[in-house]
DNA sequence: TCAAGTTGTCTAATATCATAGACAACTTGA
DNA sequence: TCAAGTTGTCTATGATATTAGACAACTTGA
C-alpha cells in the first residue's frame, strides 16, 4: 500500500474493482474470458487476496463476473441494455454500445392472417402476409429471433428486399416510408423452444423475453407487427421513466 | 451513515471534498468567497465535523482553500486545471472552465538559431527564426507567458498574422496546417524573473512551472517550438493515466 | 488416480475511518 | 470590553478496511 493510495479516500477493494470494470469495458478481458486468479489479480495491485475478492465480490452482485469454484472467475457475457422507446431501432442500440450490429435472413414465407394477426394489423381474417424469420446479433452474439408479419398487398415482395437490405427500416423507406413509430408493446417471458434454443445459441430451457409490437405509419396505420425472442441473459430492457 | 456509504468504498471525508470542489468548480463557492462554517457543512453532509476537517485538509493542502482561525475557511483563488495532452489548446481548456481565455501579443522579433533550438525544430544552427513572445490570459488573470520559434522561411510574416489572429492555431491555418500535434512536453520549475513577474503580475521569488514542448505536423515535420512560464499558483497540470 | 491450481470460508491482528465530547486560540461585531 | 462564533487540537471509542495464515471444496489436465 502506497502512501498515495492511504491518502486516497478510495477502498483499496473498490480501485481493484473499478480498475477490472475498465478492463471489461475496453476489452482487455473480453466477454466468456476467465480472469487471472485472484492471487495474480492481488500481486498486480499489490493487494491481499481478500481485498481482491471483495472487488470481485462487488462486481459479481453487479452481474458483471461470475466466480467458479476451482476454476476461475469468469466475464459475465455483457446484457445489452435495450431501451424500449418508440423510435430506436436494433442498430442503433447495439452500435451505441460500441458493438456491431448484424443481421441475418433465416426466412420469408408466404401465410394468411390469423384472426389475431389481422386485428393487429388492421386487416381481414385470412389476408395474405409476408413472415419475414430474422436473426439479429451484435458483434458474433446472436441476441433475438424476430418474426415479422406485413401485409402482402401492400409490401409486395418485402422478403426478398429485406435479404438484401436486411434492415426493417430500409425495407419500409423502399415503400416510401420514411417515418414510422411504435404503436405498443408487450413483454412477457416464456423458455425457450428448441428452434430458437438453436438459432439463438442457447441451451434448453433457458428463459427468453417475448416482446409483441405493432409498428404504424404517420397516420397511424398499422404497417408491420413483430414477435421478437430475446435471450434473456443476453438483454436487458430499460424503460425511461422521465 | 447510510447504507449506501457504507458499500460505496469512498470514504466520507472523500465524498465530503469532493462535493465542496465540486461546488468551487460550479461556481457555487466563488473565489475569495467563505465557506459555510465546518459545524454547518457537517449538518448538509450529516457527517461528524472531525470528517469536514478532515476534508477541508485535503482541499486546503491541494491549495483549493485556506482555513482562517477565528473566522472561516475561504476559497483560494482558482487555479486552472490544465491538462497536458498532445492536441489541446489554451483557448479550449480556459472556456471549458467557464472562463474566457485572452491571447495578447507582447512582441515579434527575428533571430537565428541557437544549437538547441536548430535541433528542436529540425534546423541548421543559425537559421533564421521568428520570435512571438505572448500573454495568454483567463478573464483578467494571467495565467502563462510563452515564447514561441518559428522557421522564418517557412512562416514568413507570422508575426503579423499572430497579432490579428492572437491564435497560434489560425497562425498555422494560415499556412494551410490544419492538423499538428504535441510531440513532447517537459516540464519543470523555476523563479520568476522580473520580466515575467511584471508580465504575469506576480511577486518576485513566485514560483513558475516552466513548458518546453515541440509541435509536428502530420508528417512529423516540426513546427513550432515553445517554452512557456506559468504562474504556479494559478495553474495545476493534470496528467491523464488511462 | 493424483497433483496442481482454483475459489470459498474461517480466525486473527493491525490500521484507518468516523463519531463524540471538550477545550483552547482566535476573529468579529455590538 | 465582551459575547458569539470560528478554527485548532486533544482524548476516546466503535466500526470498517486491510493484511495474514490456514484449510476445505472443487476443477482441470496429466
Amino acid at each position: 500500500m502506497t502512501a498515495q493510495d492511504m491518502a486516497s479516500g478510495v477502498a483499496l477493494w473498490r480501485q481493484v474493482a473499478d480498475g477490472i470494470e475498465r478492463g471489461i469495458a475496453n476489452g482487455t478481458f473480453a466477454g466468456g474470458e476467465r480472469l487471472p486468479g485472484e492471487m495474480e489479480i492481488a500481486e498486480t495491485y499489490r493487494v491481499n487476496r481478500h481485498t481482491v475478492r471483495r472487488a470481485l465480490a462487488m462486481l459479481a452482485e453487479r452481474g458483471l463476473v461470475r466466480a467458479e469454484r476451482g476454476s476461475g472467475t469468469y466475464v459475465e457475457t455483457q446484457r445489452l441494455a435495450y431501451p424500449l422507446r418508440s423510435r430506436t431501432r436494433f442498430s442503433e442500440i447495439v452500435g451505441a454500445g460500441g458493438r456491431e450490429p448484424r443481421g441475418q435472413l433465416i426466412g420469408a414465407t408466404e401465410e394468411h392472417a390469423t384472426r389475431e394477426l389481422a386485428r393487429q394489423l388492421d386487416l381481414k381474417t385470412g389476408a395474405p402476409l409476408i413472415r419475414i424469420e430474422a436473426l439479429r446479433l451484435a458483434d458474433r452474439t446472436p441476441i433475438c429471433v424476430g418474426t415479422t408479419w406485413l401485409a402482402a398487398e401492400r409490401f409486395p415482395g418485402a422478403g426478398r428486399i429485406y435479404e438484401r437490405a436486411r434492415s426493417m427500416t430500409k425495407v419500409l423507406e423502399h415503400y416510401g416510408i420514411r417515418d414510422y413509430r411504435r404503436a405498443s408493446t408487450h413483454v412477457t417471458a416464456a423458455i425457450v423452444d428448441a428452434t430458437d434454443a438453436a438459432r439463438l445459441d442457447l441451451a434448453l430451457g433457458r428463459p427468453i423475453l417475448v416482446v409483441d409490437s405493432t409498428d404504424i405509419d404517420a397516420d397511424g396505420t398499422p404497417l408491420l407487427t413483430t414477435r421478437a425472442r430475446f435471450a434473456a441473459e443476453r438483454v436487458e430492457f430499460v424503460i425511461e421513466n422521465n
